[in-house]
RNA sequence: GGGUCUAUGGCGCAGCCAGGUAGCGCACCGGACUUUUAAUCCGGUUGUCAAGGGUCCGAAUCCCUUUAGACCCGCCA
């Protein structure tokens, strides 16, 4: 076998750390500072999936730290887009200002300067979450302050030739008609009802007109307001056609990761960026979608979003790393029932890491160390954190409903699954707690029951009741069983499917008096 | 019309991007424990890695062709 060279800590990362670095130098540019970037939205609820294009971004950065260069991560929102579609669940008053931009809407909570900012600020606070550093920049203030006005002027002053190559490049026609820039109309505010026909180079000003145009299925009404806007004063922004490129050039982008949906605006993106702008387009790595289970789209505007937020409720912030940094190729059907076994695989890593599980194979055992790493952040832990599997507490938190934290610790402690309590432990079983509650809801279960069974369940439910604790459970529900003519087999299963939803279970004497026998009582007595 | 992804035990999936003994969870079977009862522990069964070709000492993995499914783009951002 041949010894491969491994590079860097032997994930994709640094592969694309590496590729990236090497086409910088055959590029020749200044080396000094790599700034990558990762764009967010900021029209919908931001979810797992534009948090891992900012946390992939921040990946790639460390790789560029790792081989001894400068980098900085760039998270920036696109806050001049315009509002389309009013999200699931935001009120319908956000109706009058659809296809404004979004920092100019007020927002709906009123607990940021805007619509915009409220939803960037769920991204950011995610980010925040799991440990990943960046430098905040936002659309509406790169354009207010002018800094991409000279790249605005390039593009504009080459549209033709940019509305050509954008026809043959993806079939789209309308920039052979109008100018790649959208001004905010300085009459109705609006985006997108603007069109831009033409442009004064000398004066640096386009031309529009505000009229009817189609958003989505809806139709917006322009006002009729005829105007002309400052490119360097004026509220407007370049279509995204463009956009990217006039940004990577300004800010000396030089890694930008994407996904497949706008694979065609990349591609024209860098076309710009090179042949235009005269600045070679950053490196590019490509990702699928994440998809909900059924293989649908996660979509912003539908309901079926995975927030970070909602992920950190039952997942730690390493499952969240974990899934985005273990690979970046491939379609990703993605749910919360994902979320045990990446709890798992972490503790796995940890061991493998810190040399508890062997693996042979030498390339294997370098990527497998070098992903914990970056779910780490690059700055793994000194030792072990105790591991208790996650599916187990979910398990445990099923049966303890009440006061469960002490008493789940206390049953870990009693299987010597730990050896003593700790705080990470403390929120473990709180999440797996919550996991439990959301997902792991047992419906009543219908169960047959005969004559003598219903009986039997009857005396049991008293005897369960009374205020004096029979002696020993286990013992009482056999005698019970015997004395009323069911088979003592059949009675405990009953009891486990009435009880856990299953056929089997642990012993049930303890099992009960772990739940609360008052309790069981009252569970049961819904059967007779 | 253009593009991308996916196909691996009964089911759900990992492994593929950097080739080297086909793995995991669930299910199933056996055992431990128990006057009945495992969610625990130990052991076990389950595969033409979609089909065909190529490269290689060696292919689930890389290349080409085919089939089936999903998604994205062709409004806009």
């Amino acid at each position: 076998m041949l010894e491969q060279e491994i590079i860097g800590k032997g994930t994709w990362i640094d592969k694309l750390a590496s590729e990236l670095l090497e086409r910088e130098k055959s590029l020749g540019r200044n080396l000094d500072n790599i700034r990558v970037e990762s764009g967010l939205g900021a029209s919908g609820v931001p979810h797992i999936g534009s948090l891992g294009d900012a946390v992939r971004a921040y990946g790639v950065k460390l790789a560029l730290e790792n081989f001894g260069y400068k980098s900085d991560l760039i998270a920036y929102s696109d806050d001049l887009d315009g509002l389309r579609k009013i999200p699931e669940g935001f009120p319908d008053s956000l109706e009058e200002h659809l296809a404004k931009p979004v920092s100019s809407i007020p927002d709906p909570y009123g607990c940021h300067d805007s619509y915009g900012m409220h939803m960037s600020s769920i991204l950011l606070d995610g980010l925040d979450k799991v440990g990943i550093k960046y430098e905040f920049r936002r659309a509406a203030d790169t354009y207010k302050k002018g800094l991409l006005q000279e790249q605005i002027h390039t593009i504009l002053q080459n549209s033709a030739k940019i509305g050509a190559k954008i026809s043959e490049l993806v079939g789209q026609e309308k920039y052979q008609k109008y100018l790649p820039y959208f001004p905010v109309c300085a009459n109705c505010d609006r985006l997108y009802t603007a069109e831009a026909t033409e442009y004064i180079a000398d004066e640096k000003k386009v031309k529009y007109l505000c009229h009817d145009a189609e958003i989505g299925s809806k139709m917006i009404k322009g006002c009729g307001h005829k105007g002309e806007a400052d490119i360097t004063k004026d509220l407007g922004k370049l279509a995204w056609k463009v956009e990217f490129a006039a940004r990577w050039a300004a800010f000396d982008i030089r890694f930008e990761a994407y996904g497949k949906d706008i694979m065609d605006s990349v591609k024209v993106n860098d076309w710009v960026a090179d042949e235009i702008l005269g600045f070679p387009h950053p490196h590019h790595v490509k990702y699928e979608m994440f998809l909900d289970k059924g293989g649908k789209k996660i979509s912003k505007s539908l309901g079926n979003v995975i927030t970070a937020q909602k992920w950190l409720e039952f997942g730690s912030p390493k499952s969240v790393l974990l899934l985005l940094y273990k690979r970046i190729t491939g379609a990703r059907e993605l749910g919360f029932e994902d979320i045990p076994s990446l709890m798992n695989e972490y503790n796995e890593l940890e061991d493998i890491y810190f040399g508890r599980i062997k693996v042979d194979n030498q390339a294997k055992l370098t990527k497998s160390k070098g992903l914990y790493e970056y779910v780490n952040l690059l700055n793994p832990p000194k030792q072990s954190s105790t591991h208790v599997n996650y599916r187990l507490l979910v398990e445990l938190a099923k049966t303890f409903k009440e006061n469960r934290v002490e008493r789940v610790m206390k049953k870990l402690l009693d299987y010597g699954v730990i050896k003593n309590p700790e705080p990470e432990i403390e929120k473990l079983i709180e999440i797996a707690g919550n996991y439990s509650n959301k997902f792991d809801e047992q419906e009543k279960t219908h169960v047959d029951l005969d004559e003598s069974a219903k009986k039997a369940l009857k005396i049991l439910v008293d005897a369960l009741g009374a205020d004096e604790e029979p002696e020993d459970i286990q013992n009482t529900i056999y005698q019970i069983a015997k004395s009323n003519d069911v088979q003592p087999k059949d009675f405990f299963k009953i009891l486990y499917q009435i009880i856990l939803g299953t056929s089997r279970g642990p012993k049930i004497g303890p099992l009960i008096s772990d739940i609360g026998r008052k309790q069981v009582a009252k569970t049961l007595s819904e059967y007779t």
